[in-house]
DNA sequence: AAATTCCACAACCGCTTTTCT
DNA sequence: GAGAAAAGCGGTTGTGGAATT
């Protein structure tokens, strides 16, 4: 478009604002407002950019930012959203009150991201690395598809395992007062599959999927968090059983046939009828077909949650 | 104690999308 | 409807403090 961009004006200021730059913006913004931000620094009597002053009032200066450690609950959420949209940041910002995108891509950048890589977990796929990847998935390159799902859920049980020895780093912040869990121990140990079923690759993905769909479905007010996932009978393809993990803190235990949401009952929909009606092998394809479906699964969460304005529809459809 | 490395986070940059005229 | 401006978004970089050598 050829418009010159704001920030390389002559003489306006870069770098770390001061206190003083902090004062006359906030001073600025909460008696005019932000309507026009590229007007906002003259009148603040700022030598910055609008897009400076936007950014560093929307990251920052906003009265109602939560800044500090993210709880083991904001964690929680953080990995599964990440899973299920990728590097939405904005996305995931919505479904966490007073944190800002900006915030979070610096939490997965800084911590989550090295985290799940110590875990040998593909912090894009969030899926083990070399062993289980999508290619793997696609099979014919040699390893049987045993064991790949012997190593997924192996993967997934020591990721499980070393997050629970390390505690600490999951910890919400000190005024919790519930225990700290782990936010990867909400993620059911595995599924009861048999070595025989001949989709239990495809579903061992599905079902991984439907973990993180529903472990942020979770309500953070509960000391003790539980979660719904399908238990996938086997051998038969698509019978199911609607169970429930229940974390004790030492221990899933498992309970069958108990109520689930409405929110988790859609979700599992979507996937069955993937499984229905799915012909094709190719892991790809049926990633494929979760994603098309995930942004009404999500909406669903967001409408869910009682606590948490989600994000409208019209801004939702824009960004997925 | 000084130098170096590591880490977290604020800020910038470039691109896309939305809104305005 | 077209073009320009503003806002939004995500990737990347720069900086300062902490930890390590």
């Amino acid at each position: 478009m050829g418009r010159i961009p704001c920030c390389e004006k002559v003489g306006l200021k870069k770098g770390p604002w001061t206190s003083e730059e902090d004062k006359k913006l906030v001073a600025y913004v909460e008696k005019h407002g932000h309507r026009n931000w590229r007007s906002v620094p003259a009148k603040a009597g700022l030598e910055r950019c609008g897009k400076s002053c936007r950014l560093r009032w929307i990251n920052y200066l906003k009265p109602d930012i939560k800044r500090g450690n993210f709880t083991m609950e904001e964690d929680h959420t953080i990995i599964q959203l990440h899973a299920l949209l990728g590097n939405k940041w904005s996305i995931i910002a919505a479904h966490l009150p007073k944190r800002t995108d900006n915030e979070i891509k610096n939490y997965w950048n800084t911590n989550v991201k090295k985290r799940l890589i110590r875990m040998g977990l593909d912090p894009i796929t969030h899926k083990p690395i070399k062993t289980n990847t999508f290619e793997a998935y696609g099979g014919g390159h040699g390893q049987s598809e045993d064991n790949i799902n012997m190593n997924h859920m192996a993967q997934w049980e020591s990721a499980r395992i070393e997050a629970e020895a390390r505690g600490s780093v999951f910890q919400a912040g000190s005024h919790s007062s519930h225990q700290p869990q782990l936010i990867l121990s909400k993620i059911p140990t595995q599924p009861c599959f048999s070595s025989s079923d001949s989709l239990s690759t495809k579903r061992n993905t599905v079902y991984n999927m439907y973990a993180l769909v529903l472990a942020t479905n979770h309500d953070p007010v509960l000391p003790v968090s539980t979660l719904s996932i399908p238990y996938w009978q086997t051998p038969s393809p698509v019978s199911t059983n609607i169970g429930r993990f229940t974390d004790t803190g030492s221990s899933l235990s498992y309970e069958e046939n108990v109520n689930i949401t409405e929110t988790s009952c859609q979700t599992q929909k979507i996937i069955e009828d993937y499984m229905l009606n799915s012909q094709d092998d190719d892991i790809m394809v049926a990633v494929e077909a979760f994603r098309t479906t995930r942004c009404e699964s999500i909406q669903e969460l967001f409408r869910g949650s009682n606590d948490v304005e989600g994000p409208n529809n019209d801004s939702f459809e824009r960004n997925v």
